[in-house]
DNA sequence: TCAATTTACGGTAACGTACCTCAAAAATAT
DNA sequence: ATATTTTTGAGGTACGTTACCGTAAATTGA
């Protein structure tokens, strides 16, 4: 059954295309010193014979490192979102030591452009032969795309939304698709009533997301169920009381509400309003995984997360530049993760 | 930051310690003609260094290919659920190609022990450094776990049930939380009325796992909503029209009926007769992705679906192995795998 | 035409580990 | 004391690839 190929060197098929060692060295990596017509009898031999380099030798004799250059908010920043990802950047190091693979992480505060364009300057001018970025902040960006391209630096986007045409890989979410599924969600809780978009104005570079999501959510219910409707609520006074006076007014002035959805990561923080809060059931569907999340999942005061699997981001990215640059692989232009759903019973195993 | 550090050989490990290099060697390998003192000053030089050897190099140099054997059922047979921990099993065949590790599948069908034991003994006799197997098959699998231990084969169990104290590794599935899980979401469904469990009495071995997601699904409505009951349906007769009769008479004759859960895979299989049915609305929950539930999933007629990445497991399964055989690393006992929810809205991207 | 420069090609030492042989030295048994 | 066993040292080859260093041939320029 498996073929037990012998494994094929460097050597074979120096002897089979009857020249050099060196020589099939100097095809396979486009080196200068040789010929087009031996370049071509070398490629028809490698190409026959079904020649693919051994990593591990070639690893083994590399001399230079390969650094990749990883630029990302700060982890304490806003939301903590960006914890998730950089646990599995984290792992990916870890598991890619052994390759000679060196991670550099550049992280900013995401409202100090100041401080983003420093990491910028700093990474255009270090010797990386990768990036992992996120695409939420293009205006900055761009001059160190170009760079890259430039410098023919394949670079990996994160956690974003637009597509990027440029760049090696892409790993997307798909948000209108997860706000049609929050629909879903709701629809299997109640057939009738209002639901309630809970608009957090923290992090300026959001709106395209939350927008997004909030299409996806109404595409739903108009294709399927016209008896629900949504209602957006903007937040901008971030004082306690304040919020609770807000929103208990709107959910007293709106008796209809049945559900609450907050597109982003702050369920937790909305979630301890609807603990202290009597009457009615109103469902609560929320965005992302946290700790802080687990209390009220329990108390099912948040019924669903959809969560997006932000380690597998961060890790698939750096996997992505190493299949790329190591083990010359081609990558796919585009990851779509998955819609996780959570629920009190089974964040556990998440 | 990232302190440079230089890679650190057997070679500097010799010259620390003050002792050959064959005698490092015959340290690190465990290789007779060392004395006891010998071995404990060099073992501590290694710790201090902190010295880890180098896989590429190690690899490159090892003359043996690693085996890894894979028992498991039939693609073709029953619900064609193992072709998903299958697939996994290629992808990870394909990646760890690089490192001389090759994978030979014994696969047999579910219901013919004749051939199981033909599979054992092939595997006995075989020269496999490392075993994945599923523990559904208990009684026949004892010899093989036997022979294993003897001869120091480290062996994976795959989609299983039970812990298996001896195991490398145990990759589970938690079925009781997931029969809670599904009994959650029939809850957000609907608040009274009952859950019909659907028994399909094709293949033996899967009592004990339906059952405890039946517990599981009793337990959260003990715990949580007493106004939903639970009635179960044993379908042994898997003639179409025999089941159309038993399963619309049912439904009939329990108007409280809102919602169906199918335990195993073959959810697909019971939906069809949904479609034909007029009336009120029944929920349906089972397991597994399949091709064929698509078409059900986008009618909404099944509504949600359990799902354990099967592939996946393959994948772990296998690579826990090689983690252990090739990296040497110290390997987790158990795994759990996330219990995923699929719907219309995000299949696509599973 | 002759030197200067570029290009072609062969040889070979690494990379770090595994695994082997042979002999010398040390420890143990007789 | 000698014989035997165990321990240690020294050294080499191989794994498949990379990278550098010569030299020889081809090409260019004046």
């Amino acid at each position: 059954m498996d073929n037990d190929e012998r494994v094929i060197g460097i050597k074979d098929v120096a002897k089979a295309a009857n020249v050099a060692l060196a020589t099939v060295d100097r095809v396979i990596h486009n080196r200068a010193g040789v010929s087009l017509k031996t370049k071509e009898k070398v490629l028809k031999v490698i190409k026959q014979m079904g020649y693919k380099p051994n990593i591990m030798a070639s690893n083994l004799s590399k001399s230079k490192k390969i650094v990749i250059g990883v630029l990302l908010p700060n982890i304490s920043e806003g939301s903590g979102y960006w914890e998730f990802p950089m646990q599995g950047i984290l792992k990916a190091k870890k598991e890619l030591a052994q390759y000679n693979i060196k991670i550099k992480t550049y992280t900013f505060k995401q409202d100090n452009s100041k401080e983003i364009r420093k990491k910028i300057l700093e990474l255009i001018n270090s010797d990386i032969q990768g990036l992992v970025l996120t695409s939420k902040f293009a205006d900055e960006i761009e001059i160190l795309l170009d760079d890259c391209k430039q410098k023919n630096r394949p670079y990996v986007f994160i956690d974003s939304n637009v597509r990027k045409i440029d760049s090696l890989c892409s790993i997307h979410q798909p948000l209108f698709e997860s706000g049609e599924l929050a629909a879903q969600l709701f629809n299997y809780c109640f057939d009738r009533g209002e639901i309630l978009i809970l608009h957090l104005k923290k992090t300026m570079d959001t709106e395209g997301i939350i927008g997004l999501k909030e299409k996806g959510m109404n595409a739903y219910l108009n294709e399927k169920n016209n008896a629900i409707t949504t209602k957006s609520l903007v937040l901008t006074d971030f004082n306690e009381d304040a919020i609770s006076d807000i929103l208990f007014k709107t959910l007293e002035d709106n008796p209809l509400i049945k559900g609450v959805f907050i597109p982003n990561s702050k369920v937790a923080y909305i979630a301890k309003y609807f603990e202290k809060r009597a009457g009615d059931k109103i469902y609560l569907i929320g965005y992302d995984f946290f700790r802080e999340d687990v209390e009220y999942m329990e108390k099912e005061i948040i019924d669903f997360l959809i969560c997006q699997r932000p380690e597998e981001q961060g890790y698939q990215a750096v996997f992505k530049l190493f299949e790329h640059l190591v083990l010359k692989k081609e990558v796919e232009k585009e990851i779509i993760m998955p819609l996780d759903i959570i629920t009190k019973k089974n964040y556990k195993y998440y």
